[in-house]
RNA sequence: GGGGUCUUAGCUCAGCUGGGAGAGCAUCUGCCUUACAAGCAGAGGGUCACAGGUUCGAGCCCUGUAGGCCCCACCA
């Protein structure tokens, strides 16, 4: 950079030209070396189909915070990166396209369809890891993995049969979730509850008499959502302890329309108080009807074809779609007077995540993973802390997922995605689970193999990532040095997909956490609170947000103003503020730039250190304890707004102004170099302190200001040193601040005109303050207005109707030539006593009470001493003053 | 039904282990003071939802009440 630097910062061509810089010295490259400590923090992998939104642009910043203060620290930082195949997104992506087409899936044939995918991934694979480089994440790109890259589907094989081996996993007709558009199964986790307007109702089905004949007086009624559902009903059930009904238990009812007889039976988990307490049961596509139908030997009617249309079981309904069926089962019901009523009702509805369609629960055949075991390691080690989740809440809602975990479904009936490692004998059906396609049928002898058509769950491979990234199933010395890795930082809304299954895989396969810390965030919103959602065309692009603010505004608008894991609400109006810091950031490096400029020998400042020169060192060095401090415990945005507060506040509106006058002053070149020196390190210090913030706007000046390093994200981290701790030097210039923003604010009351100087005096009787003036005497010509500064130590030979300031131990006047309207300034003074009298009487009453003399600490008790002093001392002034005025 | 969480300035939110209520934005008043008007100086504005309790001391801990939000379960 030229010494001649814009008078706004522009990140523009900055952000791109330093990105490049950095990845060309390798600097986010991490390699096994054993003389340091590692830290390491795998990348939620981000789907291929995806574009940067802003849960993502906050995750990877939270990540490359960590990871660059780490790395400052002198840690070995690996940022592990890569990206998701995501099996059923990618895959509906691929089908929309080829429909654009007019091809079909099917027609198409497996094969072709999986080339066609993996030319969508190598055409779109790459666009959301570059949008990731212009939030300038410091990932290892280098070591880019996919999961479904040749090791990671070596991880998941081999897995597979593990688990399976071990008989964790299993083949299990069972009663699941089926999306019929896209024709899966999914997981439970993947059934997203929605509330709907539905219908209730109330139909009788008509007894049947003890000679076999139809009833037509006697009916049992109930109610249901599902009308439809009930070609496939093949029993009523009642509670064992119903007594309108007790009588009924094993009797039988018709079932109307397919003239089905059905059982009643008993069983408990009919509820009597619900609805008529009768209920039709469904096995076939009901999970609770499943439980009742195996519990009395029911038979299980499947009804649907897996497009949800009404399969040959159906009769007359055959081929009619679910809904259609259901409005011509009502009609039909109601036509034989079978339709007591109906309701408006409005219930839950299961619906696929993706897709959005509604779920059908079905039979199939599917793989599960058996849960019971595997989670007790993953539950244990939360418990005793081994993991820790921040916040510590997500420990409860962690749990309450644990503790009523059910079986995981993971095949899917997909073709983008790992494929099942089971082979079935063409010759006598035998299943073969195994890492490659068997030679010899094991039962029978056959050769001829088919592999299950299924895919995996696409959780199956994510929850392998913090080891199968490392190079697992092989024991790579990257495994042995990165593994476990250190903190995992996501949304707390993939808690059960994604953290759970980590946590027990890596316990399972590598018998080791897969990391310490789980940093959980929330969901970042619009400005009027809602999800940020496609449909409400509500979401904010946060590369436009870079393009217009910058990235460094973005990360900061994305860090600060929110507590951990809650969600937060985007507002441009904070993207410009800070903004507006980074711009300030610039401004003060710019004037710090200009003046050492051509200088030489500053570093010998160091040297003669004035006292607001070890003030602002004391203060920073205080600043960097507190800041190192938060960010090791994972409170970034606490963290960050103290180094904003230190820059903007201490730094730029106290130190930069109190130093100028030093700056210009020419004929003092020790006090010179002391300011530049101090001006220097201290900048330089807070830079580091926010650059895994700010990466780009800090890394521009670093370059720019000094010399002796050439990267501020290769630097070290500032540390706290207790001879940069000026105690007593700190207690001076917040005395001069004070006086000085005490006639200031005078100043402004008195309408004195900005360029309007006056003569102050400064009384004290105790001569250690006054010489604390004598100092910083400069303070008030340039900060305060004053034409000339005198001290002494009682008011003799002030103008009596001068206009006074009391502090703590002295009092100023500040004679003006106007006359002054004694009135006004005896309220301003009142008032100033009633504020003391209110700070004396809270004193008072703690150190007057005896139980809090002989309950608190000691250390807050001689606190309270010293303000009783101060405030009865300025008390004290104020009345002196005020007894002036009214005489 | 089970669990979580929130209620603090006009708005959006901080407030980490209990010890004199904060920020940004907005509002008002002055300033183009040679780093920055994307700025500087100053000001106003809060019964910390309500009611109890613990404590020398509560925005913070406990109990209850009211209202909002979220997750899980899915009673047909």
């Amino acid at each position: 950079m030229s010494t001649e630097m814009a008078k706004t910062y522009d990140p523009h061509g900055i952000e791109d030209k330093i990105y490049e810089r950095w990845m060309e010295k390798k600097y986010f490259h991490a390699k096994v070396d054993p003389s340091r400590k590692p830290f390491t923090i795998v990348i939620p992998p981000p789907n291929i189909t995806g574009q940067l939104h802003m849960g993502h642009a906050l995750d990877n910043t939270m990540q490359d915070i960590l990871i660059r203060f780490k790395r400052m620290q002198g840690y070995n930082a690996l940022w592990q990166p890569g990206t998701d195949h995501a099996s059923i997104a990618t895959e509906v992506r691929i089908i929309e396209n080829l429909k654009k087409e007019g091809i079909d899936k099917n027609e198409l044939g497996r094969e072709k369809f999986l080339e066609r995918a993996w030319e969508w991934k190598k055409e779109y694979g790459g666009r959301i890891i570059n949008q990731l480089k212009k939030l300038g994440s410091s990932c290892d790109w280098d070591r880019e993995r996919f999961t479904m890259d040749e090791g990671c589907s070596r991880a998941v094989t081999e897995v597979f049969c593990k688990m399976h081996e071990k008989g964790w996993i299993y083949k299990g007709n069972r009663i699941g979730n089926w999306c019929p558009v896209c024709k899966t199964s999914i997981s439970d986790a993947e059934v997203q509850y929605e509330e709907q307007a539905g219908h209730f109702w109330h139909i009788k089905y008509p007894m049947i008499r003890e000679d076999g004949s139809v009833s037509t007086t006697e009916f049992l009624e109930f109610a249901t959502t599902r009308p439809e559902t009930m070609l496939g009903d093949t029993a009523v059930a009642v509670n064992p302890e119903d007594d309108r009904y007790r009588h009924l238990v094993g009797k039988k009812v018709l079932l109307p329309i397919v003239n089905r007889v059905l059982p009643i039976v008993a069983d408990s988990y009919v509820d009597m108080e619900f609805g008529t307490g009768v209920v039709k049961i469904t096995p076939a596509h009901d999970p609770n009807d499943f439980e009742v139908g195996k519990r009395h030997n029911l038979p299980q009617i499947n009804i649907l074809n897996d497009d949800a249309t009404i399969n040959e079981n159906g009769g007359e309904f055959k081929g009619m779609d679910r809904y259609e069926a259901r409005k011509a089962i009502v009609a039909r019901l109601d036509e034989m007077g079978l339709l007591v009523r109906v309701e408006e009702h409005t219930h839950n509805v299961g619906t696929h995540d993706r897709c959005g369609a509604t779920i059908e629960p079905m039979i199939k055949k599917q793989w599960f993973v058996k849960m019971d075991e595997l989670i007790k390691p993953a539950v244990r080690a939360v418990q005793n802390g081994e993991i820790r989740l921040i916040p510590e809440r997500m420990e409860k809602i962690y749990y309450n997922w644990t503790d009523h975990i059910r079986d995981w479904c993971i095949s899917r009936q997909l073709w983008w995605g790992h494929r099942i490692p089971a082979y079935y004998c063409d010759a006598c059906g035998e299943t073969v689970v195994a890492r490659e396609m068997p030679a010899v049928c094991p039962k029978c002898g056959g050769v001829h193999f088919t592999q299950d058509p299924d895919t995996l769950d696409t959780w199956f491979s994510s929850a392998l990532w913090p080891f199968s990234t490392l190079g697992w199933p092989d024991r790579t010395e990257d495994l042995k040095y990165f593994y476990p890795t250190d903190v995992l930082v996501t949304g707390y809304d993939i808690i059960f997909f994604w953290v759970i299954r980590m946590i027990f895989s890596g316990y399972e396969q590598m018998g080791e956490k897969p990391f310490r810390t789980v940093l959980f965030h929330g969901l970042v919103r619009d400005a009027q609170g809602r999800k940020m959602s496609k449909s409400l065309g509500n979401g904010i692009d946060p590369l436009e947000i870079i393009e217009q603010y910058g990235a460094d505004a973005l990360r900061l608008t994305l860090i600060t103003g929110n507590a951990p894991g809650n969600d937060m609400r985007f507002y441009m109006e904070r993207v410009e503020a800070n903004r507006n810091f980074a711009n300030k950031v610039w401004n003060a490096s710019r004037f710090i730039l200009m003046n050492t400029e051509g200088k030489t020998g500053i570093e010998e400042g160091e040297a003669f250190l004035q006292p607001v020169d070890k003030w602002i060192l004391s203060r920073l060095n205080k600043v960097i304890r507190d800041v190192t401090e938060n960010m090791e415990n994972f409170e970034l945005g606490i963290a960050v707004q103290k180094v904003y507060d230190f820059i903007w506040d201490e730094f730029c509106d106290w130190y930069i102004e109190m130093v100028k006058p030093r700056l210009y002053a020419t004929e003092d070149e020790k006090s010179q170099k002391a300011a530049l020196w101090t001006l220097k390190t201290v900048l330089i210090d807070a830079l580091k302190l926010l650059h895994p913030y700010m990466p780009f706007v800090t890394e521009e000046i670093f370059c720019a200001i000094q010399s002796e390093e050439e990267s501020i994200m290769i630097s070290s981290w500032p540390v706290y040193q207790a001879q940069r701790c000026f105690e007593k030097e700190e207690g001076q210039i917040e005395l001069i601040k004070d006086a000085v923003r005490g006639v200031r604010n005078v100043r402004t009351q008195m309408n004195v005109p900005h360029g309007k100087k006056a003569h102050i005096y400064v009384t004290s009787q105790q001569p250690g303050i006054l010489s604390v003036f004598e100092e910083g005497k400069i303070f008030f010509s340039s900060l305060a207005g004053a034409s000339q500064v005198t001290l002494q130590p009682d008011k003799t030979g002030i103008a009596p109707d001068a206009v006074s300031v009391v502090i703590h131990n002295a009092t100023l006047y500040i004679p003006f030539e106007e006359l002054v309207d004694i009135a006004q300034e005896i309220e301003r003074l009142e008032k100033e006593r009633v504020r003391l009298d209110g700070e004396l009487k809270r004193v008072n009453g703690m150190l007057g009470n005896e139980k809090f003399l002989s309950r608190a600490p000691q250390e807050k008790i001689s606190e309270e001493r010293a303000k009783l002093e101060k405030y009865t001392q300025m008390a004290r002034q104020v009345q002196e003053r005020l007894a002036q005025l009214k005489k």
